[in-house]
This record gives structure tokens, C-alpha cells and sequence, in this order.
DNA sequence: AGAGTGAATTTTGCATACCAAAACCTGTAT
DNA sequence: ATACAGGTTTTGGTATGCAAAATTCACTCT
């Protein structure tokens, strides 16, 4: 049986602690950290896959990515690998990173997902929304739809994405909440090239689901939520099958 | 609008591609490519981490695994920021990495996920699943009740995850699948510690699933893994609010 | 003694340089 | 054309250096 002794040099049985210090109660609640570098580089090629100035499938040469930051490769190789990890690159051994190419079958398979996540999240949210988070619903709810009345795309987009992230915080489940925010991330990359959003029959149910959830109604708002989420997978199908001409 | 010029050196459209080579047909499907070393010390420090030889809330300084580990800093680096998008260290910037400290709240949220995932995982599974399939399960059924009944808990617990982790296969969602694969195994690490598994109400529970899903009935399938999961989570609940003896 | 302070130490984060092995590319000879 | 033999590029890893931040320690002042 495996010994609880640590085979690496004792550094003390509490590790370190937290240091007050005799802050007498100033303003600013913490110096300004820069955010670590790695950090940066890894949304900054996020951000650069999302929006497709690189491509899906392209090579990405470390030494390249490097330069064009203007960072070593070191924190280029870290940002790599995390993106591997939530799906955005492909790591092939002594190859390098490759821009991920989407797949159909992938994207049903996130959409779906998506659906069971975020309908667990709607059915936890409904039963413990105050009314004020349901104040907060509305105004969402509100901005979306002048987003859609505006023609917006964009504020459309943001304004989807703000209102369901809002639900998955009321969820009260941290790791769902990240979970959700993983696979939604993913599913937006595949999902907005191809299609304009959803537009007026998601925001009517959009208001549908506020409804239940103000009332604390658990059953309704999960099944409306399942139904709002499988609508948008098969608005994709519909899409892919019939390319834009 | 961004346009799609890449910013990087261009190199080429295709990338590279994979080369056949003369292979005459020798028996060896793939040469020997030793894992990426990052790769390596990812599973020494999850192993390390889940057996509890570095325990929850230890300082881990990157100098002194790699000199354990016989390597040099940079793959223990690399392993520890993928430990940390997975939930197993914290990285605090400047400071390092510490084990996470799992709190009785984040437990009971993973339950919760996990539950919602399996039983999504059960109700595909559910409809795909063919006669070898079954069989094929009945097989990891047995090898369970067989090491219940010899009171094996290590060979019990490794049964309760080939079985599971098969039925998450069945699903045909590789999405799916590796989001429980993530969930599955902080789960087991918060809840092997405090309590043996649960014994033969589980295993009868199984039993019931695989003839649900034998019998393509994915709503009792559903259902059934709804249920059992729950009860897990209910368990887990119970040794933790009575600590041993 | 106890509290505060300032310097020494440790550790991270990043840069740079270097190298072997692997994969890729190219030109030549068949 | 095809196969082969180099030459090039790129990764993955090592080693080293160093500034900034955090921690720890030693010291002084009350």
C-alpha cells in the first residue's frame, strides 16, 4: 500500500500561506497583475482561430507564432497545449499544432451535449432564482431583442451568449457553469460561420423559459430549455445541408 | 470585417502531409514512438496526485519534480498547467502549483454533472447498442459481482469504471465520452478515499441497465442511470457527514 | 518578549541558445 | 514516373540566465 510520505524534499506540512499584511483598509482591492504571458498568447490565438485568420487545418509553426507575437516560444508551446486540451488545435507528435478541423459529426455531438448541460442548468437555475436575478433575466432578454429588431448580428450574438451564461451562474454549479462555458465557446466557433443566429423564435422562447423560471417552475423551464437547444441543432443541420448560395 | 489573410508565413495551403515510405509489409503496425515526455509526467503527477502521495493543498515546485522525475523543468511545467485545466493542481500566478483542495461543495457538483452526463451517455447507449455490445457488458457485469463477492475493492472499483467507461463508448459521442472521462476521474478521486464503493446494490442497479439496455428501452435505460448515480451521490453524502470510526 | 522592517532567499515566468530526432522536401538517378 | 539520398525545417527537450514576486529570515526598536 502506498505510503502517504512525499518523496519530494518537505517544504513544511502547510505549504504557504496567505499573508495579510497591515493594509489599513485602502481603496483598490489588488495591485495590478499583468496577466501571465502564456495567458495572453493563448487567447489572443483563440481569438485567431474564432474568428478564422487562421484556418481550420493550417500549420501553426511554433517559431512563427513566436515572432508574430513578438513572445519566445516558450509561452507559445504552453498556450498550444492548452488549446489542445479544450479542442481548439490538434497536437500531432513531432509535428506540431494544427488548427482543428471541425467535423460534422463532431459539431451534432457538441450540440448535443450542449443541450443536456444546459438543460440541467435551466432545471437547477428555476429552482433557485430570486426575483431580482429574474429583473436581470428580463433586461438580458430585453437587450436581445433589440439587438434582433436593430438587425444586429453581432450585439445578437453577445446578447444570446450573455443571457444563457446568466442561467448557467444561476445554476449555483460551478463546474457545470464551466463546462457549459467550454463547450459553448466550441459550439459557437462551428456554429457562426455557417448561419446567422437563430433570430425571433429563439427569443420567444427565450422569454418562455424567464417565465418558468420566475415562477420556480423546475419541470417546464427544463423542458422548454430542451427544446430551445435541440431547435438550434437542428437549425444547424437544416444549414450545413443547404449551403448559402 | 477580419479578412481571412493569414499573418503568418505562408506555407503553402496544404500543410504537410503524411508520408507513405517503402514499408514492405513488416508485422510492427507502428514504430515505437515513445510518448511525448510532457505526456509522461502528466500521468506520474495525476497517479502521484489520485493516490495521494502529494496531498491535497501541497506546494508543488516545478524544481524539485523535475529533479525527482528525472527531468528537466520544462515538460513538468507543461504537465502541471494540463493538470490544472483539468482540475487537479491550481496555478497561482507567481506562486506556483498547489493540489487542489477538493471542498465538500465542488464534490457534490461533480456528482451532479456526472450524473447528468452518464445518464445521457445511458440513454444513447441505450439505442445503439448491438447483441455483442450486451455481451460484451454481461462480461464486465460478471467480472464485478466476481470481485464483489471476493471482496477485491481495487479490482471492484476498476470493474465499476470498465464498465461504465463502456457503456459512455456505447454512446457513440466521443464529445460526450471525454467530458466523462474528466468528470469520472475527479469524482473518483474525492470519493474513494473516504468510503469503499458502494457494494451490491450498485451491482444489481448495473444489472438492471444492461437488460434496459438490451432491451433498446431508453427510457428506462435513462432512468435507471438517473437513479443510480443519484444514489452514488447520495452515498457520498452520508460517509461524509459520518466520519470512520 | 513582541512587532515591525528590511534584506536574503526561493520560486516562478520568460528568454535565449543549443541539440538530436523526426518529418518533410528536393533533386537526381534509374 | 519512382525510388532513393541528402538537405532543411520543426519539434521536443535540455541547460542556463535573469528579473520580478513571494516568502522567509534576521535584525532592530520599542
Amino acid at each position: 500500500m502506498s505510503q502517504p510520505i512525499s518523496p519530494l524534499p518537505d517544504r513544511g506540512p502547510t505549504g504557504r500561506r496567505t499573508a495579510k499584511g497591515p493594509l489599513s483598509g485602502t481603496a483598490s482591492r489588488r495591485v495590478e497583475r499583468p496577466a501571465p504571458l502564456r495567458q495572453v498568447v493563448y487567447e489572443a490565438l483563440a481569438e485567431l482561430i474564432v474568428n478564422r485568420t487562421l484556418e481550420p487545418g493550417q500549420h501553426l509553426v511554433e517559431a512563427d507564432l513566436a515572432e508574430y507575437l513578438g513572445v519566445s516560444r516558450q509561452p507559445v508551446r504552453e498556450a498550444l497545449q492548452r488549446l489542445q486540451t479544450e479542442g481548439w488545435v490538434d497536437l500531432k507528435p513531432a509535428q506540431g499544432a494544427f488548427v482543428h478541423l471541425p467535423t460534422e459529426e463532431e459539431a451534432d455531438q457538441l450540440l448535443s451535449v450542449r443541450s443536456v448541460l444546459e438543460t440541467h442548468s435551466a432545471k437547477l437555475a428555476a429552482g433557485l432564482a430570486t426575483p431580482e436575478d429574474v429583473k436581470r433575466l428580463w433586461e438580458l432578454q430585453n437587450e436581445g431583442v433589440e439587438a434582433l429588431a436593430a438587425e444586429d448580428i453581432e450585439r445578437l450574438v453577445a446578447a444570446n451568449a450573455s443571457l444563457h451564461a446568466f442561467i448557467t451562474e444561476l445554476s449555483g454549479n460551478t463546474v457545470l457553469a464551466e463546462l457549459i462555458g467550454l463547450v459553448d465557446r466550441r459550439v459557437r466557433w462551428y456554429y457562426t460561420p455557417i448561419a446567422r443566429p437563430r433570430g425571433r423564435d429563439a427569443w420567444y422562447e427565450h422569454a418562455q423559459l424567464i417565465e418558468a423560471i420566475a415562477a420556480k417552475d423546475v419541470v417546464v423551464a427544463e423542458e422548454i430549455m430542451t427544446k430551445h437547444t435541440e431547435r438550434t441543432r437542428q437549425a444547424y443541420h437544416e444549414r450545413t445541408q443547404a449551403p448559402p448560395a
